[in-house]
RNA sequence: GGGGAGGUUCCCGAGCGGUCAAAGGGAACAGACUGUAAAUCUGUCGGCGGAGCCUUCGGAGGUUCGAAUCCUCCCCUCCCCA
């Protein structure tokens, strides 16, 4: 065990939002391996970067020697967490739920050591699952105060818009699940995102009325950009991990395109580079910022795809948008290919047709709509008449301009649109 | 169960018989400026080969020359009382 505190750590890194008792909690986390757990919830078959900051944090925790439990709640996602939202969430069915979490698991595998049960996953619909209605009411309902509860932020706000009885049963399973960690693995910690925190002191309340036993919370800050959108939202939807949904290129590419104010501060929560590089790199100019960026989208990037797809993102879109080479002292532990590379456009968008596609000439637009570029031709045309699309570097000017084999150059047809999105039709 | 208020285009939110494809804002997209950033300014933002046409205002019917706007029934949400 390292003799360095985590909490230090993940103080200087940003992962710290609110603690239950931080004295007694630091002393703790100092002195032994402590068991802890997260919830996740498996209401997609794949984690999106709004669930990264959790997990790089549970991965810290682990690099110190605790050990991290995940729950993925198989049980409470039947039920549906109210906190944060305004609306009633859909309900997933068992089968579900388990599919997406034997995915998710692979998914964590990346940032987690499961060897040897140095960390769990466990599915709390073991005990949930099980549970007899009235049992429950009288062990764990009796000691709750619906007037207590009502007093909570998250309850409050669904005052407003509606809030069924099963979701305000949601905070007694979740205590539930933390007093049975409690008594089965011995978890004194659970550590979840700020939106969480009712649901943990409720559950560290179960914990000391019903075994006398004082237990810890923990939450990350719930993060937002610089811009005040959430992390991981992009115009297609949540930044996925799942390579199917949001290949390494577009990945890297959300990496590389945050705003200037947050570089550090993601490079802090969403890579393992030491603190005192990313502190040391100081005011960063432009030119130096985009640097940094790049750190970031390879680093994060090479942790979810691995080295290779990392590496592949990172030189197709030089390869779009120009070279850049990262001196050997910039944040010198990164492992990010430095010096020039051999560019290409392997990861760069695009699909394949054959040369007799072209023979006659093709409309722009269908080209457009038949790659869900645009979603109908008037948007295609607008695009084209806004000055938004260019075929080969070229702008399009005319709405009916046509394509055919002319525009193959080099035995493809460059479209792009706008300034960043770019697709390669390679002709066979 | 009783009384009241609502459901409008991606979101918020006007409209309350024709001039409404529907104000305004946000998001998004494009252009200019840049650094693949932010801010700013400009433009676009239902579909169809721009005029014209077609499909939209919770659902189904109805009244009207004409409905998002009026009527009936149904579904859903919120508030007050029980």
């Amino acid at each position: 065990m390292d003799r360095k505190n985590v909490i230090d750590e993940l103080r200087q890194r940003g992962f710290v939002q609110q603690e239950t008792d931080p004295e007694q909690l630091y002393e703790l986390l100092g002195r032994e391996s402590t068991t802890f757990y997260v919830g996740i919830d498996p209401t997609a078959d794949s984690l999106h970067a709004g669930h990264l900051l959790p997990v790089m944090g549970m991965a810290i925790m682990q690099k110190y020697g605790h050990r991290p439990v995940a729950i993925v709640g198989g049980g409470t996602a039947m039920v549906g967490d109210p906190s944060g939202k305004t609306e009633m969430r859909k309900m997933l069915t068992r089968e579900q739920i388990v599919e997406n979490s034997k995915k998710i698991k692979k998914q964590l595998e990346k940032y987690l050591d499961f060897s040897n049960g140095k960390a769990l996953m466990i599915d709390n619909f073991e005990w949930l699952g099980q549970l007899n209605y009235i049992e429950f009411l009288r062990d764990i309902g009796c000691h709750f105060s619906v007037n207590k509860m009502l007093t909570f932020e998250t309850y409050k706000k669904r005052m407003e818009t509606g809030l069924s009885f099963l979701e305000f049963n949601y905070q007694l399973l979740q205590a539930y699940d933390f007093y049975m960690l409690y008594k089965e693995y011995n978890c004194v910690l659970q550590m979840g995102g700020d939106d969480q925190w009712a649901n943990i002191l409720a559950g560290a309340d179960l914990i000391r009325r019903k075994e006398g036993a004082n237990v810890y919370g923990h939450t990350f800050p719930l993060l937002t950009t610089a811009t005040g959108a959430k992390m991981g939202k992009t115009e297609s939807g949540a930044l996925w991990l799942d390579p199917a949904k949001t290949s390494p290129y577009e990945y890297y590419q959300y990496w590389v395109n945050i705003d200037d104010r947050d570089v550090k501060r993601f490079l802090l929560l969403y890579t393992f580079l030491p603190v005192d590089e990313i502190e040391n790199l100081g005011e960063l100019s432009g030119v130096e910022c985009n640097l940094a960026k790049t750190v970031l989208a390879y680093e994060a990037t090479e942790l979810t795809h691995g080295v290779e797809e990392a590496k592949k993102a990172m030189i197709s879109s030089m390869a779009a948008f120009g070279e850049r080479i990262i001196p050997e002292d910039f944040l010198p532990t990164s492992r990010i290919p430095r010096g020039s590379l051999k560019i290409s456009e392997k990861g760069i968008p695009g699909a394949e047709l054959e040369r007799e596609n072209f023979e006659q000439a093709v409309l722009l637009v269908e080209l457009l709509e038949k790659f869900e570029l645009v979603r109908s031709r008037g948007e295609g045309r607008r695009l084209i008449k806004q000055g938004g699309v260019y075929i080969n570097n070229q702008r399009a000017v005319d709405t009916d301009m046509v394509i055919d084999e002319k525009d193959i150059e080099n035995g493809k047809i460059e479209i792009r649109l706008g300034k960043k999105r770019f697709f390669n039709i390679k002709i066979t």
